[in-house]
Parts: C-alpha cells; sequence; structure tokens
DNA sequence: GCAAAAGTGTTTGGCATACACCCATGA
DNA sequence: TCATGGGTGTATGCCAAACACTTTTGC
C-alpha cells in the first residue's frame, strides 16, 4: 500500500439516470443535505468504496439513493475541478444510466429516497458542478443516438415506428422526416416486426416493432 | 472535509503520449521500479494532488517522467477496476497526448528519465492494466481521426498531402486512395497551401501544406 | 363519411469509391 | 531519358433529403 502520509483526492461516481416520461426526457434527481448546498437538487452519487469499480459504485448508488434500476449504464467522464466539491476534493467518475418505460415502473418509492424525476430542460441550478455534467451525459445520448441503437435503453420492448421517432426528435431536438426516418431505421435490420398492433384508437392501428438482440458489437469507450 | 475514516480510492492520471517516429507511431514508456511490476514497462502516470486538476497532473507528469510538453492532451476513460494495481485500490484517469516533430525534438533526455519511446505495435505486456489503456487510446485516436482534425497535432506546422495521407494510413492501419484523399482533405478547407514546396529528391517536388488556425468547433467530450 | 394517425415511393443532389495517366525533378 | 514520387478528373453507386397522397380504423 502507499505511505500513509501521501494525500489522495477522493473519489465518487455521480450518475445521469435518464427516462422518458410521457414523451419527455426527465432525469432523477435527489436533493442534498450536505450543509453547502442544503435543499438543493443534485445527482445521485456517492464515493467510491475501496472494493468497487466506478461501475460497481454507480449501480449502488441508484438503487439506494434513486430506488433505480438500469439496464444501461456507460462512463462519460470524470470531472477534477478542484473546487468542485466545497466539502473537500472529490473527483467525480460521471455515468449516463438509461431506464425503459418497464424499469421506469419499477422505481422503489420508498419513503427514504428524496429522488424525483425532472424533465431535464428544467433541471438547472443544480448541486456541485452537475449541470455541467448532466449536459455532458445529455450530450454524449445525443451522440450516441445517432449512430447505435442506445435509444432501446429508453423504450419498450415493442413500440411502433412513430414512439421511435417521437423518442430521436425529443432527444435530438429536431424533427425528422418520416418517411426518410423509416427507411433508414428499417434498412439497418435492428427491428423486427412482432406481428402484434397497436390499437383503441379512433384510427389505423400501427404495427409493433421490437428491437432484434443486440449483436454486441457496438463500440464502446469511444 | 469528510470524516476521517472514510476510505478512499486513490486516484491517479496516466497519460498515453504518442508520437510519429519516422512514420511509425510510437507511445512513450517509463520503467517502473515499483516491486510488483519491477523493470516492467508502463505508461507514465502518477496520483492526482489534492490541489490539481486530472489535466493538470498529466502534464505534470509528462513533464516529469517523461520529459515530454504535448500540445494535445484528452481525457480517454477513467479505469477502475479494482485489483488493477498490486499495491492498492488505485483508480486511474487515463488520457492521450499528442506531441508533434517539433516537440518530440524538444524531449527532454534527461539521464533521470527512464522513459523511452516504443512503436504501438510492440507496446504489450506492461505493467498494470496498460495494455488496455494504451488500446483505448490508440482506440479513441482511430476514431477522431476520422472525422476531427486532430492529426494535426501529430504532423509538423507543415507538410505534403502525402506526409498526411500516410500518417492517417499509419493510424487507421488501411490504405487510403490517393486522389479521393486529396479531395476531401482540401474540401474540407483545413489545409492551405504554404506556397513552399519540398526539394531534395529527384522528383518533383511536392507542394507544403499547413493546416488553418482550427475552429476551435470541434466537438468533444464525446 | 369524416377525423386521425399509419403507412408508402420517387426524385434529386452530394459524397464515397474506383480507377490510370501525365508532371516535374535530379541523376 | 529514365526513375521517382507528385499531382490530377471522371464515371458510378449509395445514401440522405425533400416532398404528398392513400389506408385503416372508430365514431
Amino acid at each position: 500500500m502507499f505511505p500513509r502520509h501521501i494525500k489522495f483526492a477522493a473519489l465518487a461516481a455521480d450518475a445521469v439516470a435518464l427516462s422518458f416520461i410521457e414523451g419527455v426526457l426527465n432525469v432523477r434527481l435527489i436533493t442534498t443535505q450536505v450543509p453547502a448546498f442544503k435543499g438543493k437538487r443534485a445527482l445521485p452519487g456517492a464515493l467510491i468504496r475501496p472494493h468497487e469499480t466506478a461501475d460497481q459504485t454507480v449501480a449502488r448508488v441508484l438503487a439506494e439513493k434513486a430506488g433505480i434500476h438500469a439496464s444501461y449504464i456507460e462512463q462519460v467522464y470524470t470531472f477534477s475541478r478542484v473546487d468542485r466539491d466545497r466539502r473537500g476534493r472529490v473527483v467525480s467518475v460521471a455515468y449516463i444510466a438509461l431506464l425503459t418505460p418497464t424499469e421506469l415502473t419499477k422505481v422503489a418509492e420508498r419513503e427514504e429516497h428524496t429522488a424525483i424525476w425532472v424533465p431535464v430542460a428544467s433541471a438547472n441550478r443544480l448541486a456541485y458542478d452537475h449541470d455541467e455534467i448532466l449536459a455532458a451525459a445529455v450530450a454524449r445520448l445525443q451522440a450516441k443516438v445517432e449512430y447505435t441503437d442506445i435509444i432501446r435503453h429508453l423504450l419498450p420492448k415493442a413500440c411502433t415506428l412513430t414512439e421511435l421517432q417521437e423518442a430521436y426528435e425529443t432527444i435530438l431536438k429536431r424533427k425528422l422526416d418520416k418517411r426518410n426516418f423509416r427507411k433508414k431505421l428499417l434498412a439497418q435490420g435492428v427491428l423486427k416486426k412482432t406481428g402484434k398492433h397497436t390499437s383503441g384508437g379512433s384510427f389505423r392501428p400501427a404495427e409493433l416493432y421490437a428491437f432484434v438482440p443486440s449483436k454486441g458489437g457496438i463500440i464502446d469507450l469511444i
């Protein structure tokens, strides 16, 4: 082990957990109790324990502090500004976590959780440098939505092409052309018809598609 | 500050410093003296000091342990495997650093440096998880070479299109078509003629191009 | 039959690819 | 004049973009 007199920066992991709620991208926030930011909203985070990887810390903090189990977790960036935590020197490894609607329904709303879902657009003036971390996570999501099928981790097992398009439009913050969108997505071969259809509307039922099992060949860590 | 009894994972920064030496991509390695890996090659790295950002740690470690000053430094990924350092719990923020030939000539070869340049292809069986870190850094370089002008940080102020093409080919590990390469690069508008030409060969002199000052609009952190 | 959303094809322009010869120089 | 690397243009295919009407359903 290292000499005991060496001072380390402390190491934490923070999670940007995102999910669609009624078509709006929401982020899971807690209310901090630390004196410096008392009452402010913050991303759920915790110090990395000696026996944990950063990934494991994120999974733990999401479960313990936010009542969440996310199927998709990805490291985004490590924030190390010296004054980012007023309590002392804390470096934070930031993660993005994505929840499908199914996972969203399983969010434990235990009373000890002060966690809430907040639309990303209204999540500002957060504690620490969490505005910056949130922005980085959303930027990562936007970038990856363009060249991977990451969006599957925010959507139900089966959904219509219209729902899919709306999800893309929400994340990318721009309108897409319906015919080109469909052509492109179907050409990618990541979707297959389920044979089922929506029902209940006073209009033509929509074909329900499912993501085919991931090839696993998606480049990460870039 | 945090209660004193809390145990932290220690935090380090490691640098993958890359430069072209005679057309071959080389990485700067040191020889570790720590008992667990004694004599093995490793990336230069150091613990992050309480008053430093990770970026600053990298700049310091490159200067102190590798005699290097790099114009370009970018964070790649944070490695947190529990057993990655046999001495104890150390999480490492990995960076890529790029040196131009000019910076390469300024590398301080002081005798206390055990640092050497090693072709990336022969840099394996490194200490810790540095094989993995090196691979991640090279992957990042390959990815960014495709959609940014990051390669400018590995090249001299002025170079020929052939040299530029060879640099791309070395990094991407594939051959490119000369005419298409030139069309594409010149169309991007990041190069301008210097008006100067190479000389000395028994063949037609080549036009020397320079990178125009960066637009600064390159997306980072993705 | 009408309101509402689902679904569908064609045209166009730009960009990546493939490919082969002439040019300028020094020896 | 020859050997060497520098430099150029055209044809093709694919993919992204633009764009409007028909279909199916419930009421």
